[in-house]
DNA sequence: GAGGAGACTGTGAGCGTTAACATCCCCCAG
DNA sequence: CTGGGGGATGTTAACGCTCACAGTCTCCTC
């Protein structure tokens, strides 16, 4: 900077409002100091600037597994509205959820200097390790748990399940069966929850639940059980890639989707409209739930961090395709 | 940092020794100064240092679209194992790829003090932006252009081909068409090099390319067509994404596989295990491919990046399944 | 008991930037 | 013609850390 203040004449300080685009500066100064910075190739040091604004314009992200669906999409969102707002992301993604990874990655970031951080929580151990997060940093939770002492960002999981599931009783099935996801991760919970809710409130048998881990595997193994269950007209898989399982394990046992048993899935992700048959699913809007968590951790950001926690829900989306249909009597 | 020397009845130098480790202090002097740590919640200011090390630890990635498999995998594997070795990883997620977006993704980074970048360039317009990259900052491309002027470390995407189509070739296929990704993308030149290499050398018909984008709709366009070709018996789709579409298209049409036509597709996605057929491709390491373009990041930064350019290439993996089957006379 | 080699600790400078304040100059109102 | 307001620029002091160097103290060797 001093070089270039020399060459072009002025003080490194003029150099510095020019890079600010500070008003008060000539215009033809101005011209100066930028051919200067041309010539030498000049670039600033953001981090000499990190160092004295106490700002770094750096948001920190910590998130489960990127290569899953959601996370991936989640962290995707966030990264575009953050670089939209001027803001750098720097990422840590966990390999295991337990508190002490959690509570790391945060001690990590908030050491790196990040203006605030954001969250993807969407385990309950994780939710729970946020309770000894470093003072001081704003922060924004997405999928966690609402109960929390953080602002929340998340889709309506629950909201969700009840369309799916009202979706098939409406279709005149009796019950619906549930594949769920780990018994750890709150969306698997709310969707629980939520299929759980309206059977209950519709008087129906409340069918023993078939645990899965996401992965296609375990749908396929919950898939297999399911075909060899005579009374299963209608099944909710938890996600899409479950239920891509559970439609492979149908598919080998002779079980007609949606002839003999309609499959509604979770997610939406690209595939799943060329699943066979194409999957009726709920779509959650990832890119909303990013766009939401930047916001509401920037306005904390701004605003000294001293607001009041926001909980923000944003609405799923459900899209029938070709894998549910009206029961067979 | 002056604060905790006060409390511990020592100079900051003595504190900064026991934050970096230094073997020269004594453990009683050490207990002290690790006490007034804790007693003050003190934290230390990675941005300051970073100014008089002129060392961040911060690596740059500079990706595109991380919400599809690949590079989702790939940026997921450069995090581990950057981290694995103490770096940060700050990342710039591109919407469009052009010579602009690459350009001030990389200025950005520079700016931001990062010790290397690694970028993540599978289209060719993006690997030809990298000539024009900051000076001064170690680079090393993934899947990028082997004629550039930079490390490169990538999948053998002639050789994954040529698996694929030997193995068709093998089972007693006339020829093999191809559905290929965008014209753009390096990936798809090769998967399209290794198949043509094959059928050539085999003295084959060499059929007509039918172009996707790597989404499963351009797949199913491309499956409709196919389907009402007689004599296609044999299909090497460019990833699995597209060949899913395929698969559907085919079930609509009633075409039989592999019954009545087999098909390949590429990188082993974890849904392609489950889909109907289980499909045949070909897996990608993005783990391996992760961790040696950190490695190899690593050593430029610290030899100063006068190092000669490497260039690695990680070799794909053939995966059988049902999608696949002897030619029908 | 002197000399010296370590081990341990402290002092001062400086990394590249911005904030705060000081200065200069021009122009206009009174 | 003069005072003052404000635009344009310069000067100095941090920001929180590490590096280089200078001590001081202890203990061992001859």
């Amino acid at each position: 900077m001093a070089d270039v203040a020399k060459v072009a004449g002025v003080s490194h300080q003029t150099v510095s409002r020019v890079l600010n685009d500070h008003p008060n500066v000539r215009a033809e100064t101005r011209t100066r100091v930028l051919a200067a910075i041309d010539q030498l190739g000049y670039r600033r040091n953001l981090v000499a600037r990190a160092l004295v604004t106490r700002h770094s314009r750096t948001l920190g992200v910590v998130s489960f597994d990127t290569t899953l669906y959601g996370p991936a999409s989640t962290v995707y969102g966030i990264e575009q509205a953050a670089r939209d707002a001027g803001y750098f992301v720097s990422i840590v993604s966990l390999r295991t959820i337990d508190r002490a990874g959690v509570h790391d990655a945060l001690e990590y970031l908030a050491e790196q200097g990040v203006d605030g951080i954001v969250v993807v929580a969407p385990q309950r151990s994780a939710a729970r390790a946020l309770a000894d997060l470093p003072a001081g940093v704003p922060m924004v939770a997405v999928e966690g748990d609402h109960a929390g002492d953080v602002s929340v960002v998340s889709v309506d999981q629950v909201e969700g399940a009840r369309l799916a599931t009202e979706h098939l009783i409406g279709l005149g099935h009796e019950t619906v069966w549930h594949v769920s996801g780990p018994s750890d991760w709150l969306e698997a919970e709310g969707r629980i929850a939520g299929w759980r809710g309206v059977l209950i409130a519709g008087g129906r048998p409340v069918p023993e639940i078939l645990p899965g881990d996401w992965s296609p595997r375990s749908g396929y193994q919950a898939g297999q059980k399911l075909a060899r269950m005579e009374e299963v007209t209608a099944v909710f898989v938890a996600n899409d890639q479950m239920a891509l399982g559970v439609l492979r394990a149908f598919a080998e046992a002779g079980v007609e989707v949606p002839g003999r048993v309609s499959v509604v899935g979770f997610d939406d992700v690209p595939e799943s409209e060329f699943f066979s048959p194409p999957l009726t699913t709920v779509r959650q809007d990832f890119g909303a739930v990013g766009r939401n968590s930047i916001e509401i951790l920037l306005r904390q950001i701004e605003a000294g961090q001293d607001l009041p926690h926001e909980r923000l829900v944003v609405p799923p989306l459900f899209k029938v395709r070709a894998s549910t249909a009206p029961v067979r009597r």
